[in-house]
DNA sequence: AGATATCCCC
């Protein structure tokens, strides 16, 4: 016999037509219109309720077992914004032998969720499995690694893409050069950069952005001018990462510069481009010209706040910058990160601010939720240190669940400096010291206020020890307590 | 079936 249940589901299939609005069919005469492909509906679904619903046709008429109908439905459920990567998952697992295509589908997927190093696993799955890895694999593995940092498989990703001939691949060669980058090997990077023979401008973009969110603001500026040189037009992208550069270099006349050719070539000026201008006139001292910039954007994230609250707080405006956190609280309702705080706390400490600092760094933590790290440890050290509360500064850094480091305890070395705290300066200094062996500024700042307090015995014993290379005569110094505080 | 950018203590 005949299974009822089937066909009743043939004889009434659901309505495609109204899922996806085709024509009507025609009346009676005419041969009743085939189906539309299954694999090809997959491509159209709009939900992942539409989904399941080809996907039990696709079950149904056991066209799944098709690997091109199964990676449409993958690819659907892993890739569209509507998706659902978990029954991605499910329906990969169910296949027996999946192509690269779907290795490929799902490698992309899981590069950018909050566990990349799935997409990793994938991929060395892929090639136990004798599939070869092309052009559409590797862009994917290799941001999978960059979203794994600190863990850093790229050298291995590397040495794979030589092996299948990949290296020349732009989008291949964008992905090493962006796994060097996050973890600092800028060296690596550039010889990358340099192998390729044509270079795009994603090429440019990459190394450029590279060098210039690693501090290397000259080589950042330098390699543009080549490209310039070159004839490439740049791109937002590109101009955003190049006024990072000019803002930390203090190179305002080549920001005017991109300014003025933003505007010749109309250059759309949004988010991301809109904070980098603001943020490279406020910190080459241009502080109105920034103001008003920001004033004039259309849209503004907690980034762009914080370019213009920091901007503000270094120049002294305190006044300004808290108005602006307020506002950006209350009436832009937008939510204040630990950038925001490192600035409004900084606006405290120019303008000498202890109580409102103090009170804003207890509501960090209990009001906003977030953990007070070693830069907002900083500015109270150092507001804490100009109002001469060195023994409040010292606690505040035992209770410190990270190590200090040599920024936050140069900032409480000057505030001894400045109050004539001998005692706690030394200790200061013998730990810079354990952090920065050969840290010679911390000799000086001693010896001055060895100096200062007409210690000359001491001025002249630190002079010989100087010699010597090392502070290990220092009083309280023994090299056995190194490591303690 | 491909990617890229902005903000952080002396």
């Amino acid at each position: 016999m005949f299974q009822p249940k089937l066909r009743l589901f043939k004889r009434q299939p659901f309505n495609f037509r109204t899922l996806f609005h085709t024509q009507k069919s025609t009346p009676s005469l005419l041969p009743p219109p085939k189906p539309p492909h299954l694999s090809l509906l997959a491509d159209k679904c709009t939900s992942m309720n539409q989904l399941k619903q080809i996907h039990a046709q696709m079950i149904v008429s056991d066209r799944i077992h098709d690997n091109y109908a199964a990676s449409r439905v993958v690819s659907f459920c892993a890739l569209s914004d509507s998706g659902n990567l978990n029954y991605a998952l499910k329906v990969f697992d169910t296949i027996h032998e999946p192509n690269s295509f779907m290795f490929n589908t799902m490698i992309r997927a899981q590069a950018s969720t909050s566990n990349p190093f799935e997409a990793i696993t994938l991929y060395i799955k892929m090639k136990k499995l004798g599939l070869i890895p092309g052009k559409h694999t590797f862009p994917f593995v290799l941001k999978a690694c960059v979203n794994c940092y600190p863990l850093n498989p790229g050298k291995q990703i590397h040495a794979d893409v030589m092996k299948f001939g990949l290296e020349l691949d732009l989008y291949v060669v964008n992905g090493l050069i962006r796994c060097y980058c996050v973890c600092g090997d800028m060296h690596a990077a550039r010889k990358s950069f340099e192998e390729v023979p044509e270079r795009k401008l994603l090429i440019w973009n990459a190394v450029i952005s590279g060098y210039a969110q690693n501090f290397c603001s000259n080589e950042a500026l330098a390699l543009f001018d080549q490209m310039l040189g070159e004839g490439l037009e740049p791109s937002g992208a590109t101009l955003s990462s190049v006024l990072s550069a000019c803002a930390r270099s203090g190179s305002l006349e080549m920001g005017k510069q991109i300014h003025v050719y933003i505007k010749e070539k109309g250059i759309e000026v949004g988010l991301i481009l809109g904070t980098a201008l603001v943020d490279m006139y406020a910190k080459n001292g241009e502080i109105s010209v920034a103001r008003s910039l920001f004033d004039k954007m259309l849209e503004r994230n907690t980034a762009s706040w914080n370019a213009m609250i920091c901007g503000l707080a270094v120049h002294g405006h305190a006044e300004e910058a808290f108005q602006l956190f307020q506002e950006m609280m209350d009436k832009a309702k937008i939510a204040p990160n630990n950038v925001t705080f490192v600035g409004v706390l900084s606006a405290c400490c120019h303008a000498g601010l202890l109580e409102a600092g103090r009170g804003i760094f207890l509501s960090m933590e209990r009001v906003y939720g977030i953990e007070p790290k070693i830069e907002h440890y900083g500015c109270m050290v150092d507001l804490l240190g100009r109002g001469g509360k060195l023994a409040e500064a010292e606690e505040l850094i035992n209770g410190m669940v990270c190590e200090a480091d040599v920024v936050l305890l140069g900032a409480l070395l000057r505030a001894c400096k400045d109050h004539g705290n001998i005692k706690l300066a030394e200790k200061v200094v013998r730990k810079m010291l354990h952090l920065e062996p050969q840290n010679h500024g911390v000799y000086i700042v001693l010896s001055n206020m060895y100096a200062d307090a007409g210690s000359w015995a001491d001025v002249l014993r630190l002079r010989e020890e100087m010699k010597d290379g090392g502070l290990k005569k220092i009083p309280g110094w023994s090299s056995t307590d190194g490591n303690k505080y």
